[in-house]
DNA sequence: CTGAAAGCGCTTACAG
DNA sequence: CTGAAAGCGCTTACAG
């Protein structure tokens, strides 16, 4: 392997100058400069990330930590955010939690993202007092994504949960809907977090706006997957008489009951109308209405609010949007960064038959 | 940050030691490794990977490349390595090509990997004669999944592409089908690599084991994703009277036919049949017949064979599989290692309607 | 079984 | 603008 003694030698100049120079740093000259990169690419010499990062203190590196990389929601950020990372040199640390308590305790109890990552990106993780007062110690400049409990400091990007909920009740609510059932996550989904309560939230404020009472019987916990969607709708069947409509907390939930009202003999919507959350790449192929959210956006948005304080020059982070204002170092909680929703129509929603 | 000497001084023995006990090196005694890990305990020491790694010349890192992490194939790959490794001990790297030819030179043609990572998987990355050059010289370990190009000495974990092609061809046959039509991927999609030509072969070969000549105009070339598929298939019924079945090179592809079907109103499997391959996680929701390939397991599979060489102590790589017997320095190529495929039944394939 | 010392390959003040 | 030297925090022969 080539080293940076190498290049020294062979350009005729110290260590010194060659680690400027291959940095970019201002201090010189064109044409040492010159000399440099030419014996660098005579070489093909590449630095050691490790000693760079050891006499550097830094690690040119993010961690970003999913529940689960392949739900639609969590593969769509992490693109985006190893996107532009790898257009900015850093590297991307992932870790796919998948539902491993050791694997959670792990990389959020222990100080090794410490001396690992030179910041952090947290995408709908639950997090534990416990936790929060690690991650706080490290220090280290993070972002969450999604909703629940933050990390004091860090900015969040996010959607209004509940808004996004009153936005497809609403729609199923002006249809001339009346039974309407929701399908959502537990407490124990941890791919649910706590996005599941603002939007069952967001579904009863909007029913109670119309004077409509909310019935338990038509609200039915179970995972934030196709599985769960599946398995919430068949209980709610098992209930009793269906609902002309489900409203579900994702769309993976949502393509579940579709599955699962087809399974019943049931057509979607003339006999059930379904609507989701997210906009999943495989909505329009269902045909499935939703309230679609920018999960690319939210990715790439969280990256440059990170990046931006350590020294990475991008355009402004905040295109047309309020900015977190508190100072890092307060108390103040920052406020998050809202992403807009927006409901798309498909063939999966329709008026209640007449009676 | 603690450091190795704080534990040192709090143990009362030299670093060497401290590295030893901390690592579970044999050479320490029980007594003073009981006092080292309860001084690292105690004050929350963790090593520093960068240290670590320059001193002692491994990185504890797997560099994976992926086409596109959101594409469910490559998504199921990644956390099933990601799974392992982490259970492993081994840091994952994450490249997303995603066709930014930029990208895909500094990850393969640098020796930016050499000093980052301890072994590399590839995943249907197309690699040029000046990769496997760059791939070579840096005498990693290495594995590929899926079809394609090789590099010397590196083991290969594949299905058998053109028998999964036959199987799915076969089913449309065994139905009554004669005018199949085929949507596949085109020469310019890094997300097809080789894996259409091999797909296209065995649809041709079982075509012709039943005496049925190929016809150009049912073969139709695309994009391996969703979009792909409704262009594919709005380009076969633009050319006149429409197949009787549609076999998708992917499920991504069978799904956007799915939705191109829909909207020019044939109804699937009524009037076309479709089948693909993969058995995608929505395959169920939208009743696809396909051919399973076990995506998982090739990711798993893969990571056991990388590691096993690096010392990690792994259960049999090859469960009832033929390994590769070349020698990794040897130039026989090694024989890949093939998972088996399995036709899955679902709604969408039926036989064509009588005339 | 344990320690002193060298060294991994860089970057960073400090001088000049 | 450039270089000599120290130092980043570990691990690894080498002795004992």
């Amino acid at each position: 392997m080539t080293k940076i003694d190498d290049v020294a030698r062979l350009a005729g100049v110290s260590t010194a100058t060659v680690s400027r120079a291959l940095r970019g740093l201002p201090t010189v000259s064109a044409a040492t400069r010159r000399r440099v990169l030419a014996a660098a690419e005579q070489l093909q010499y590449a630095v050691s990330p490790n000693a760079s990062r050891l006499a550097g203190g830094k690690t040119g590196t993010v961690a970003i930590v999913v529940p689960r990389i392949t739900r639609w929601f969590f593969g769509t950020v992490v693109e985006s955010v190893e996107d532009f990372l790898d257009q900015n040199g850093y590297d991307l640390l992932l870790y796919n939690l998948g539902g491993r308590e050791q694997t959670r305790q792990r990389v959020l109890r222990t100080a090794s993202l410490h001396k690992r990552v030179d910041a952090i990106i947290l995408v709908a993780t639950p997090l534990r007092p416990a936790d929060v007062t690690a991650l706080t110690k490290l220090a280290l400049p993070g972002v969450t994504i999604s909703s629940g409990s933050g990390v004091p400091g860090w900015p969040c990007v996010r959607i209004d949960d509940v808004a996004a909920a009153r936005t497809a009740t609403r729609h199923l609510l002006d249809l001339g809907h009346t039974r309407i059932a929701h399908i959502s996550g537990d407490p124990d989904d941890e791919l649910a977090f706590t996005t599941h309560l603002d939007r069952r939230h967001g579904y009863q404020e909007e029913l109670r706006a119309d004077g409509i009472p909310t019935d338990p019987s038509l609200d039915v916990e179970s995972q934030f997957t196709i599985d769960g969607g599946i398995r919430a709708t068949a209980e709610l069947l098992a209930r009793g008489e269906p609902p002309t409509a489900i409203f579900a907390a994702c769309d993976e939930m949502a393509m579940g009951a579709m599955t699962a009202l087809r399974d019943a003999g049931l057509r979607v919507p003339q006999d059930v109308s379904v609507i989701g959350i997210d906009d999943h790449d495989l909505a329009g192929v269902l045909g499935l209405s939703t309230v679609a959210q920018p999960a690319a956006e939210q990715g790439l948005l969280a990256a440059r609010i990170l990046l931006d304080p350590l020294g990475v020059r991008t355009a402004d982070p905040y295109p047309g949007l309020v900015p977190p204002t508190g100072d890092a170092d307060g108390d103040s909680p920052t406020p998050p960064v809202i992403l807009p929703t927006r409901l798309v129509v498909r063939e999966s929603t329709a008026p209640p038959r007449a009676h």
